[in-house]
DNA sequence: CTTTGTGCAAACGATTTGCAGGATG
DNA sequence: CATCCTGCAAATCGTTTGCACAAAG
């Protein structure tokens, strides 16, 4: 299947990613990283269903999931956990925050240099960072 | 029911600060409570119930998750997601980070002072900011 | 044409709920 | 003794799985 017809950079690195691990481009985890890569609101696997189905039927409930973990198996997405029993989705896997609205559920993401400050030489011996993030929690502007 | 044979400081603070929001203090919200202060594994849901009941059946399922709630809901008891899909429990409820081990999924708390130099005066125009955590993920030291 | 992915429906694990009986204050 | 909490079992939610068919390379 030929997805070259969207012209965005981003949007290429699927087929660039998925081929160079041997797996396909399908449609169904085209649609599921170009829904990701247009929205900023760190959606859930059944909102990406709704939106996805919205018109016409794209793909299935079994398959949202499958597609999910691949595409953050070849590190094209990534998951947010920031509430209980949720886990969102995310296209930006580049390294940055997140916030948090305690009143409205909304979730933004707070630039890396934010804490360029950060330091963390001082940690309990023995542990190997590999990765890490602030998590804020508060009000948004609307709330 | 009376609580006051175990004399430690924290354990007291279940039967305080349930009472003064008008809930009763039960055996098994009391045992819940103090086996997540006598842990630092931060343990699921499940963990806890299968420790409390190992010898004798303290508490059912139903009422391992009723607890859990309510205790989180006072203040006594907080979640930690650190892992997709898994709800931990955490009795230091005074802010602390957390690390996890990408290995062998091993949870540590980190000191607050660790990270005394963070700053977030610099955060996206209309947040207010309530609560912060950093979150480490990485190797520890027995992987 | 071979192999991998999808759709469907059933299975699954964790958590929640309704309701009757039991414990708390 | 009135009310709140617990236990039980059934219900529910999100996610996973098995298998036959469909699509990708």
């Amino acid at each position: 299947m030929n997805f070259h017809f969207v012209m965005e950079k981003k949007v290429d690195e699927i087929i660039t990613v998925l081929k160079s691990k041997g797996l396909r481009v399908t449609s169904q985890r085209f649609a599921v990283y170009n829904n990701l890569l247009h929205r900023n609101d760190h959606p859930t696997a059944e909102e990406i269903l709704r939106d996805l189905n919205k018109n016409a039927p794209t793909l299935s409930q079994a398959t949202i999931y499958l597609s999910l973990q691949t595409l953050r198996d070849v590190g094209l997405i990534r998951e947010v956990l920031l509430q209980e029993g949720v886990c969102r989705y995310d296209a930006n896997v580049s390294p940055h925050h997140h916030f948090r609205c305690l009143d409205c559920g909304a979730i933004e993401d707070i630039p890396w240099e934010t804490f360029s400050n950060l330091s963390i030489d001082k940690l309990p011996t023995g542990l190997r960072v590999e990765q890490y993030e602030v998590i804020v929690q508060g009000k948004c502007d609307r709330c």
